[in-house]
DNA sequence: GATGAATGAGTTTTCATTCAT
DNA sequence: GATGAATGAAAACTCATTCAT
């Protein structure tokens, strides 16, 4: 019934399984991912400027420079894009956080004010990505996809700051105290603040400024910490 | 089988034609006040429910159990109606910050924690108001009519709180020593950490806590100013 | 809070209720069920000409001479047009049967012939019509919605049958004779014949021919009851 | 980790160029083969579960596990794959035919039992086998291509009854008495009681019973033939 | 003032087909 | 010969808006 000979079989297998392990991508995979990013970039770029509802497939392709047909290849349809939109520019945060915090030295001051400095920069902080952040916030509703890309200050970034916070006070590193504790007030507090300043960028970025943002910010922290934050750190 | 009067089929008629005829001009602009208010609302609860994109028509006609046409009889068209919604909304927000600042003794520590209630307050921090909130804000691009609507701790609001830390410092209010003042820190940064108290509840709403947002504020506050604020007024 | 007068209520309950019991369709409303019957009817159309594939939106409304959003409007979806469209065609089938039974004499070989001669009669048996069937038996599958409306040849068709040929055999009409009965094997004989006639008809009508088809069948019931028909009845 | 021979990576290196220089034509070509049977196959398969409408591409080749390109490499376009499913399943349906014919005693009323054994057989009236039919029944119109195979008693299978008929009365064959001829009236009514039989099992398969279909046939048989054809031959 | 049938522009999505690899 | 990324025409559907009643 099958007289095909045996290494027939072999090289299906072959092929089909191992060989591309040992490949690099090839071009047209380089290329499949590269219109991919483009589709990403684009869609950000119109929720910017447009708007969540702005955003319909034409506007995007157009923007993008692609055919229609594109976006479902890539994404199973249009929702998915926008998901895969939220949780790109999540990562892109993620990444300029800890760019700040990697170049900074590690004594916890330095790490708290590394991350104030990196909310407040031109990287994070800039008309395009807040846009996109409240574009996509105004779209969380019921407990849909977004909500759970919606929030930069999330667990981890509370753990940091709070985790900081213990430090600069020389305690034992225990919540026993429970969250009455001076440490997870101010990481709440600060947390609240940088949000703050994020919502005041939001509506008023032509009286917005990055320094005395910061200086707000730093008197709060010199108001709880005096021995370890003061005014001149901030300007 | 049908014995009500000949005067029944009449006045169907006349239902015809206009019924309002017989109608006091006050009973018909009772009703029309009523039916807009109703589409007011309607949409606001679609909004908070399904978001500025679910917020259709027909959706909201459903919802306000009125017809098709009303929108465009009492707003020229859709978009007019969703600012009026925001309007409205920033409308209810003043007055009950208002209400919590007219009850309360005109010290300016009490004002001040008389906002912090407010702005706390079941009335204005719920579900349904935060989501609106954030839809419209969601909505905000390009100088478009929601912006002047969007913000709540605009400079009205700003010059409250700045007059009472200034007054509460006994000082002479002149801002003469600009943005650097402590007083103008004190403001911003207030008014920062209740819209992250706002961005809190919005995105953790099931971990949110009035009592401890409230007490995290006052952490704040008691750095800055010991001699007017402490923990146990928030607690 | 309202003091409307009592008569308002009353006029409104009055208008939303009882009064259309006494009016007549509305110039309007004629018109809409009017656009309802030419979707109908254009859908069968282009069903018949072009087969479910070829029954687009597009190609009905042009059919229709209606604009797109009408299809819509009186039907939720393209698949609820096309299942009323069935059930359309199922209505007006049973209605031309019964226009044939009862217009014929009573008696049970007059009304057996009766089903013949409707089921091959212009009517009824005609390339519009049979395109329709059978372009909606090519979508019966899985147990959808057009199954219900695909099959002409129902129960009440065959009770119909039965009946006829128990009375024609002068019997008692029981079933206890189970299926195995002559009458039963006549019906099922009988409404398979009119099946594959209509078959002949679809992929034959250029050779087909009604008084032929009429024939063959007689010439079957002629076999099974020589005393109740023959040949010459059919020609 | 790797302790594959060298000769492995040329090997794939070659794969990336053409792999198949180094495959026999022979197997080449049944590969070819192979691949157009299987999509022959899985293309029934599709129609038979999702109906023509179902039976996209992306469905076809998602069923053959094979590429999108491969379609159109084996065939002009989707019709023309459609068209060769349709030619596919007529061969099939000839096949079977043919069998129960050759392995049944010549004699007229026993082909004609072998006919009507294998129209009622499982190899011929299955439910995958018949949704396809129907099918493609719904899909002719204005003389398309799949008319001429959508026709499975056709003229061969005609002048095969009506041999059959004329051998059984031992008459001359001619058709002089041109279609009055009982021998014709019974190949039409016996080929239309098989399409009658095929359309119940389509259309109320659960009721269907092959034993009870071929005693209704045998009815009408033994009416006509009642020389040649009883009951006891059906059950 | 109120209604809701009707419209059609614009949206998302599907899909056969092409073609570089 | 085989693959699957890319294309864009055409499909179904949504929806704000209009307007006769």
């Amino acid at each position: 019934m099958d007289n095909r000979p045996f290494y027939f079989y072999t090289y299906n297998a072959i092929c089909q399984y191992d060989v591309f392990m040992f490949q690099t991508p090839t071009l047209r995979e380089q290329k499949k991912a590269h219109n991919r990013e483009l589709l990403l970039e684009a869609t950000a770029s119109v929720i910017a400027t447009d708007g969540i509802t702005g955003a319909s497939i034409t506007r995007i392709i157009e923007q993008a420079g692609l055919s229609r047909g594109m976006v479902h290849l890539h994404f199973v349809n249009k929702e998915a894009l926008l998901v895969a939109v939220a949780r790109h520019m999540r990562e892109q945060y993620f990444h300029h956080i800890n760019e700040f915090l990697t170049t900074t030295s590690p004594q916890p001051q330095y790490q708290l004010e590394a991350i104030i400095n990196a909310e407040l920069s031109e990287q994070i902080l800039n008309r395009r990505s807040i846009n996109i952040w409240y574009a996509f916030r105004g779209q969380c509703h019921q407990e849909n996809a977004y909500m759970q890309y919606a929030d930069t200050r999330d667990a981890a970034m509370k753990d940091k700051v709070y985790r900081a916070f213990v430090q600069l006070l020389n305690r034992p590193e225990s919540r026993q105290e429970g969250k009455q504790d001076i440490c997870s007030d101010a990481t709440y507090g600060l947390l609240a603040l940088l949000e703050g300043m994020w919502s005041d960028y939001f509506l008023h970025s032509d009286e917005f400024n990055r320094q005395t943002a910061k200086r707000i910010i730093f008197r709060q922290l010199s108001g709880l910490f005096p021995n370890h934050f003061d005014l001149t750190g901030a300007m």
